[in-house]
DNA sequence: ACGCTTGCGGCAAGCGGTTGCCAAAAGTTG
DNA sequence: CAACTTTTGGCAACCGCTTGCCGCAAGCGT
């Protein structure tokens, strides 16, 4: 652009009929016989101009169908009104949920979604942070996959809020899953469970982590004979060699890091015969789509996910806008329950 | 932004510590000792600077940690880099999968995705696209919910290309549903069906007509016994009402316009003792997530959703730059066949 | 050695808005 | 009616980057 030709104004290039120039604020400002200045505070801070005037002019940018371009608003204001949202794996139910959930809430708020993949890396979390610094106002970390000071850096440099990973540096909403973890412990202990098994998730999953850790402890206190499996990609496909190795340790019962890992499991302990809940009973986590209808329906952890995406845009909104009354938490807890469904029933053997 | 004040240029406004300012243009060239146009090719077009100058140009970067900002880089070029994908419901794991086809290959061209829940509603869709014109350089409307007039219109003024709505106005890629439907009829009749029955979706989906279309052409020709219920919203939740008036009709198989629907039916008819497939056989179409795993697992219509969304943004990456070879065509068929599972059977009384 | 093509880098004019400052207009007050 | 305050709208300087046009200098052919 920027062609330093100015001779005649009425010149236009032959050809490029595809769609005619698009309205500017300039030509919003001729029609209504106003300087552009005007235009731009009436449509942004309307009390900043007299009524009548405004009103011809948004008569005039009606007229014109005009619509402001963002990308030239954000180089001026340094605001970009878009928020990025990165999760690990886009195919994940349960990041959907997330997904939906916050892109609710920001366009409540008027703003943009960026959606990102980061694939479960590390690295392209990381990258994907540091190219979009300058693209958006904020960031929703669903399930990050940063190291503690990564995120304390990142942290340090741009507004963010995680989801499912609590931090020191930066607010977070979490889901609790302790208490429902303990609340599964004991549902299969009533079921007179003794051995049970966790299947891990990815290493480097803070979620991951915080399971294993409630279920090694409750278990424990309960006295339970403990195994755990993994880690496995969680996916269903993992789900067949989890479900294989979950035999061989003699366990009765299951927690799985998640429901995909728990319905792969489903699928291969079905395959081999081994019926659930009779000889193996499954739990899994999150309670995403699809755990209410495969065979059996899976008993799991549910867990308000869409709401814990709101929830983290709007407290990322309280960080972008600090007055707007509105205490900035830090940290926001979301509640779970166990979910009884089918895939969990008496300990074989059990009276 | 913009003050007018330059009087004493090392002058900083106290507070603001959060971020140093980040490195503009300017920095980098300053650094590296040239002008700033030098550093902006050496940046997008490097064979346009020398390779020394540019390493020069590239180290210097790299040292302050530089990002151009795509959205003054929008501004002045005219190129946002940024194609919105529109669905309908987000929440649809069809979309899902759709979604991450065109992320996939957007972010293998170097643009960003903008992703847009539309609802369903057509008023939503027609907003986004007239929002969002300035914000995006191309368009990839999955399920238009658009009229064709809308369409048309909307397809002269910006580059767009439709997935699953075929037109004369716009690139299209078509997931080919009637080849297996006449698969799934085939295989219905040859189970013995005489008596069935489409579960129809949203009226104003293009495919819903088209399935039904076809599904009624090639019942009739079989001389079979046709019904039709619906329309149905899409989800689960509306199969329970769909698989009651399925059962009404006294037919023996049905065809749903999509996965989400036939799940819902599969989980009404277990829930009123209606086996299937004894009783009656269920067929779906898309073949999403969870069609394998549900009780018992869906026979349905599969189709390269992922491949659709990424032959979709290749489409439209060829009508944005009209050069770089690659036949601009109008339409892409994606083939599709029946995947047989547990959902069909014998029909009751059939020998 | 000279005119010419080429390669490389700089200048500066925008892109389409926003916003600090200011002055004219309008409203208040004594 | 003059002095003063408040509105209201315009001016113009950017925001950070791209790009058309130029000019300088090195490479070339004869």
């Amino acid at each position: 652009m920027g062609s330093a030709i100015r001779d005649s104004p009425e010149e236009r290039p032959p050809g490029r009929e595809t769609s005619e120039k698009m309205p500017t604020i300039r030509d919003v400002a001729e029609l209504a016989g106003v300087a552009t200045s005007t235009v731009s505070r009436a449509l942004s801070k309307p009390d900043r101009v007299n009524r009548h005037t405004r009103e011809r002019i948004e008569e005039a940018a009606s007229r014109l169908n005009y619509v402001p371009s963002s990308q030239a608003r954000g180089l001026s204001s340094g605001r970009t009104n878009t928020v990025a949202v990165l999760v690990p794996d886009i195919t994940n139910p349960f990041y959907f949920d997330i997904i939906r959930g916050t892109q609710h809430q920001l366009k409540a708020a008027g703003l943009t979604q960026l959606l990102v993949d980061t694939e479960e890396s590390n690295e392209m979390e990381l990258e994907a942070l540091h190219k979009l610094r300058r693209s958006a106002d904020g960031f929703v970390l669903a399930a990050s996959r940063l190291t503690d000071a990564q995120l304390a850096e990142v942290s340090g440099s741009q507004p963010l809020v995680t989801i499912n990973r609590a931090s020191a540096d930066a607010p977070s909403v979490v889901i609790d899953t302790p208490s429902a973890m303990i609340q599964a412990l004991e549902h299969l202990v009533s079921l007179g469970h003794q051995r049970v098994c966790y299947v891990s998730g990815p290493p480097t999953s803070w979620s991951n982590s915080r399971r294993w850790k409630v279920f090694e402890e409750d278990s424990t206190q309960r006295g339970l004979e403990i195994h755990r499996i993994g880690p496995y990609i969680p996916k269903t496909t993992s789900g067949a060699a989890a479900a294989d190795a979950a035999v061989r340790t003699g366990a009765t019962a299951c927690i799985a890091f998640n429901d995909l890992l728990a319905i792969g499991m489903l699928q291969r302990l079905r395959e081999r015969g081994i019926r659930v809940p009779e000889d193996m009973s499954i739990i899994g986590c999150d309670d995403i789509f699809g755990a209410d209808f495969c065979n059996p329906p899976l008993t799991t952890i549910s867990s308000p996910i869409e709401q814990a995406g709101r929830v983290a845009v709007s407290m990322l909104l309280s960080q972008l806008n600090p007055f707007q009354g509105g205490t900035t938490r830090r940290l926001a807890v979301m509640p779970t329950h166990l979910t009884v469904r089918g895939s969990t029933g008496p300990a074989p053997g059990a009276q």
